[in-house]
RNA sequence: GCACCCGUAGCUCAGCUGGAUAGAGCGCUGCCCUCCGAAGGCAGAGGCCAGGGGUUCGAAUCCCUUCGGGUGCGCCA
């Protein structure tokens, strides 16, 4: 139920009329013109610029923008709803709707929140949303996930959740690194464990290796399955015992801190488990498939510039021609031994995603991979002929801080702070919402202390204490009428047009807004609009209930008055349930009271 | 050297894919409330949207360029 895409179709309608009428050429692409909020509501309810978009088309047969706007206002002025349709400034027109628009629109809220929400499925649309496949997280399975993890898993699993709302049928999926040399070093780590708990003394850890205590109960549990066995065998036949087993531990550990978020996955799926070998090599064949299409070659790169390069050489490889898709240099799938870079095993798994049927790809990573983004669109690009897009999401770090002082982070130590220490020092709600409260490409300032205060500075709380606040008003309600029906479906009887104070009619306005907001944010691949919708909307319940204290007239339960209380009460359950369907999509709790 | 991201109020950040007088929260100033519905309300000051060019009816938004910050740059994953 959006009535800005409603109006949208309207206008289009009308525009297309004229083209009928040969004033206006048939084929105007409607996406060029907006319907939106105007940003004075005295202006009216919703604003559009059709008319000065079409400007230059609209010469001929209107002479100014501004005629064609009147022509389209009078258009306008005729339709079911509208009470008046004006041309302000060079051709803007501001349309005001009845009053009984305002009133379905408040129903719908109320009645279902979620589907008022969700894109209508318009008549004869096109093709159903694309399959999309959303990749997050992608932790390396090396140890426990830090707060900048965190970021990225919340950002997708929210992402993943908002595409879905709004009809994508969508594949959460976790691709775990685990054929590269980090876990044969994990590996090593471990067995050194694994030797500590037979009773040796180990000491000191070697440089890069992973000296975090959480490799001690693999090490344990090792001494425990095989005892001695493994001690004196030769590192071929103990390494991938020791590895797996790692892998599985460290892998089981990042599922618990994601659980504690609840982050799931559809798919885990491990580089390790793409085929190769003679019988079936997935890598050799993603190769072949580019080389198909003409885009891999023998070459060799120039050197990289700027950057004192002491010990590089001129050595062949072999390419993918990446530049032929905007990249900066073509990029090599095999090193100079002849093994495949860690590129070409990623090819190979992005083609795994796209036969499986994904159009819509979006991998989310940490901002430090911002290098790699140009060249695996081109990949995901060749490998679809075109068919396939991939949008990469960039998380920016996460800085710790604590009452404004920056946590101090210190990963040589082994003791960086880990996702699950702030999940469980500050919740999971709150970890959630505040990651989400920024857009994914600037940097995000976490403080430790403000997340748990009770105040308007922290939003987390703001945005659920409304939505506790409109559950308790419900209640208060029933104390001063005890027989009252506050359901939803009793609630949308009541009598709308008793809605008349500036404030209420602004909160429905607000309301009307959040189809759109989901939308956009659906497109944009930016959930953090819907958290700040959420905080806006708050804010507004909460200052009008505020105008209660002052004003008895305005307060939400009119003892008095009972038609008036069904009314507002229609109003507060409308938005206790937009908050708590927006807060679903972000994968925070909506709490009926806060303590 | 090249590529990508960022630069908006003192601070932290929004700005709806080009629209009307650039917004919010903190902080600051001044009133109100602080028993009557649960952790506050109202108002004000504060901006060359980093600088400069361009595109057009119209630019914080798009393009070019300069400056400043971050990230990355064959045989790491």
């Amino acid at each position: 139920m959006n009535i800005f895409a409603l109006f949208h179709e309207r206008i289009a309608a009308i525009l297309a009329g004229f083209g009928e009428s040969g004033r206006l050429p048939i084929a105007l692409e409607p996406a060029r013109f907006v319907v939106e909020p105007p940003r004075d509501a005295a202006h009216g309810d919703l604003a559009t610029n059709a008319a000065m978009v079409f400007a230059r088309e609209a010469k001929a047969s209107f002479g100014s923008p501004r005629q064609l706007a009147i022509e389209i206002a009078a258009a306008l002025t005729a339709l079911d709803g509208v009470d008046q349709a004006e041309v302000a400034g060079p051709g803007f027109i501001n349309i005001r709707v009845k009053p009984e628009v305002l009133a379905v629109v408040l129903r719908a809220a109320l009645i279902d929140p979620a589907g008022f929400a969700k894109p209508s499925a318009r008549e004869g649309a096109s093709a159903a949303p694309a399959p999309v496949n959303v990749e997050y997280v992608s932790a390396n399975p090396t140890g426990p996930m830090h707060v900048g993890h965190g970021r990225g898993a919340v950002f997708g699993d929210a992402l993943a959740s908002l595409l879905a709302f709004v009809g994508h049928p969508v594949t959460r999926e976790y691709y775990i690194n685990d054929a590269g040399a980090q876990v044969d070093t994990l590996a090593h780590s471990a067995f050194l464990r694994y030797r500590e708990a037979l009773g040796e003394t180990i000491g000191e850890f070697p440089e890069g290796s992973y000296p975090g205590d959480y490799l001690v109960p693999v090490g344990a549990s090792l001494a425990d399955i095989y005892g001695d066995r493994l001690k004196d065998k030769a590192e071929d036949e103990w390494l991938p015992i020791v590895r797996a087993a790692a892998i599985a531990a460290m892998m089981a550990m990042i599922r618990d801190d994601l659980a504690a978020l609840d982050i799931r996955h559809d798919v885990f799926f491990s580089e390790r488990s793409l085929p190769h070998g003679p019988e079936g090599d997935a890598v050799a064949a993603a190769i072949a498939d580019l080389r198909g299409r003409g885009l891999v070659y023998q070459g060799t790169l120039p050197p990289p510039k700027g950057k004192p390069g002491e010990d590089w050489e001129a050595r062949e490889q072999t390419l993918f021609r990446s530049t032929d898709f905007g990249d900066d240099v073509d990029r090599p799938l095999r090193k100079s031994d002849g093994s495949y870079t860690y590129f070409a095993a990623d090819i190979a798994y992005h083609r795994v995603k796209i036969d499986r049927g994904a159009r819509d790809l979006i991998d989310v990573m940490g901002a430090d991979h911002g290098g790699y983004v140009k060249r695996m669109q081109a990949a995901v690009r060749a490998l679809s002929g075109g068919e396939a897009s991939l949008d990469v999401k960039l998380c920016q770090l996460v800085q710790l801080v604590r009452d404004g002082e920056p946590v101090k982070m210190s990963k040589r130590s082994g003791s960086f702070v880990t996702l699950r220490e702030v999940v469980d020092e500050v919740g999971a709600d709150a970890v959630r919402f505040i990651m989400l409260h920024r857009k994914n490409d600037a940097p995000l300032e976490f403080d430790l202390a403000r997340v748990v205060e009770q105040t308007r500075d922290n939003p987390v709380f703001y945005v659920q204490y409304a939505h506790a606040r409109a559950a308790s008003v419900r209640g208060k309600a029933l104390a001063a009428f005890p027989d009252l029906d506050v359901s939803p479906a009793a609630l949308a009887e009541a009598d709308m047009t008793l809605l008349a104070d500036a404030g209420e009619l602004g909160l429905v306005r607000e309301l009307a807004q959040f189809p759109r907001i989901v939308e956009q944010a659906a497109r944009a691949h930016e959930p953090h609009r819907i958290a700040f919708y959420l905080y806006d909307l708050a804010s507004l319940f909460h200052a009008q209930w505020t105008r209660g204290k002052d004003q008895p007239q305005l307060r939400f339960i009119n003892e008095e008055h009972r038609e008036t209380t069904c009314v507002r009460l229609a109003l507060v359950s409308a938005i206790g349930g937009v908050i708590a369907a927006g807060l679903g999509i972000l994968g925070v709790s909506a709490p009926s009271e806060m303590r």
